[in-house]
DNA sequence: ACTTGACATGTCGACAATGACATATACCGT
DNA sequence: ACGGTATATGTCATTGTCGACATGTCAAGT
């Protein structure tokens, strides 16, 4: 039960619309490493949370468009969730990383194709997002571009991570092909 | 909807019950890095995979215990999602990481001190995880112990990379307040 | 004999998340 | 003027997940 509180963070920053919001939690950014979710669960939430009076609506534009931000309370329960939940249990749920552990069930040679597509997707990952640190240059900007550089450096060691780890596995599977053949 | 190719990939490495296997996808282990689910989804799911024909039960025990299989059914359906399956879009669920990323919503003094507090969590689980390598040595065994190892293994440069990465921002946040104080 | 804890499986109601469907506006290039 | 794309918000039925509740066995220590 997460969602609400992704959201107050981000309100917490920079005010935005759910259009906006739903852009944040998708594929790139922070619904890449942390959490991700539809505008058919963000619009709803966003509703939830104006009734509680965690948010608020500040501007209203164009195309029907509400630009939300975070209220005191809001700002508050945030920060209460942040410094008093415990770091766990806490849920998880990774489809990439529960494909790569699965790998073990499958004969070696397929393992280690899939292995090595996964290097040449986070290797490319990686490029992408050590351009994105240079364009922002060796500091957190404020507001909408700091959460972008952030995952960016999360993202960065998270995928060299994948990269060490599917070396080492493929490595491990090759000595035992030849110990086996 | 991973679950069931969770189970799935457990079962085809090695026969287990449905007590097993809710232990393996719990908070050590599988749960802590890919797919995490209690058994109130376990056991549904398993009838459910039985009654398809991916599983089946190849033994059974004390206390009403039932260990189950894969079929080859089962493997073809694995293998088939495996290999297939696009590397993104991918459910990405982190509770972690998504309050790692909304600290950047908090004051600089509370955002170093819970970022302490990670550092600490995750060099712990590290040394833990650096003990289980040690005790299996340098090479991926079969069966359970197998996941394990791959688990451990990853699960050790993903605390790194947490480590490194809130090293970082730390330095981010210190060197920020003394430009601003 | 008794108690504690791990083993072992299940149901059910409440809540969360997704995909399909729906609608409408603004902008940009041709 | 027209068409395509991005912006912008929404509902609803289906499916997935979780916490609470329920039940009973087996092993080990006292």
């Amino acid at each position: 039960m997460s969602l609400p509180h992704a959201l107050l963070g981000l309100l917490a920053v920079e005010a935005r619309s759910g259009y906006a919001l739903t852009k944040a939690l998708g594929d790139e950014g922070i619904g890449r490493h942390a959490w991700n979710a539809g505008h058919t669960s963000v619009y709803p939430e966003l509703n939830r949370l104006a009734e509680k009076g965690l948010i608020e609506v500040t501007a209203e534009g164009a195309r029907g468009k509400r630009t939300y931000s975070a209220t005191a309370a809001g700002r508050d329960e945030l920060r209460n969730w942040l410094m008093n939940a415990p770091i766990r249990p806490a849920v998880v749920r990774n489809e990439i990383v529960l494909r790569m552990f699965l790998l073990s069930a499958l004969e070696p040679d397929d393992a280690i194709s899939i292995l090595r597509r996964i290097i040449a997707h986070v290797d490319a990952e990686a490029d992408e997002l050590r351009r994105i640190r240079d364009f922002y240059g060796d500091e957190i900007p404020k507001g909408e571009a700091g959460f972008g550089q952030i995952a960016a450096e999360y993202g960065l060691r998270a995928d060299e991570a994948v990269h060490d780890w599917a070396s080492w596995a493929i490595g491990q599977l090759e000595r035992q092909q030849r110990a086996d053949g």
